[in-house]
DNA sequence: CTCGATTGTTACGCAACCGATATAGAGCAC
DNA sequence: GTGCTCTATATCGGTTGCGTAACAATCGAG
């Protein structure tokens, strides 16, 4: 089953949901940090600053720098893979869990009050 | 007719549709940044300066650098409220208009795909 | 064991953002 | 016109992000 939206919808409801975001935000998030809290959260791990980057299309440097941020707000933590210690794992936290889900439901809320 | 959402789903609609945002950008938008623009064009105009910092709770400086920047990337447009001069109109452009078309895109297009 | 390849991080210079405060211009009441 | 209010912007110091390039640690083939 495909999910219909009709462009208005769909901004109104993009709209809606990154209001609420900001208005939760007390962090200053980029669109970046926020790309790479969802993939954490919603791909399947392990991930890898290398494989991130990869998936976002952007340097290892940026990961780097992202992750000491979304680090310092507890959202994500590192971990050396045991296996190959060239490896940063990038692993969830019950912060970060709470808040995507937070964000979740942000969305379904504003879906359910879009107009027809 | 309200729209019916799981979290799982409304999640992955985010995530997939952020995504496409960062692989479009050239521009490094913030959520803040996006939030203005969404709402630029997506409610009834005016919009100005101190409507849209009270919209997002956030100061007046804030939206105008934001609008600094938005309007280097000629997303949007400033002038002049000519009935009362103090205030300033934030205006739509085309390159603005096509950018939110493709927001909405973005995010028709990954509804569709989204598995039931 | 050695050497090249791979991974993530750090360093550097630069630009942008932030909050808070101060300022300039315009309206409005009287 | 005189004050007072309102709007947006300018300015300040501090923080953060970026891209590029260099770097240390690790792996793995030979």
């Amino acid at each position: 089953m495909s999910l219909h939206l009709r462009p208005g919808q769909a901004l109104k409801l993009w709209h809606d949901s990154v209001l609420d975001l900001v208005h939760l935000d007390e962090s200053g998030l980029t669109v970046r940090q926020l790309s790479i809290l969802l993939t954490v959260y919603l791909e399947l791990p392990p991930h890898t600053v290398r494989g991130v980057a990869q998936k976002l299309k952007v340097t290892k440097p940026v990961i780097t720098r992202a992750l000491d941020s979304l680090g310092r707000l507890e959202l994500v933590a590192r971990r050396r893979d045991p296996a190959d210690k060239r490896n940063v794992l990038i692993q969830r936290t019950v912060k970060g869990a709470l808040f995507v889900e937070k964000l979740g439901d942000f969305m379904v809320n504003r879906a359910q009050m879009l107009p027809s």
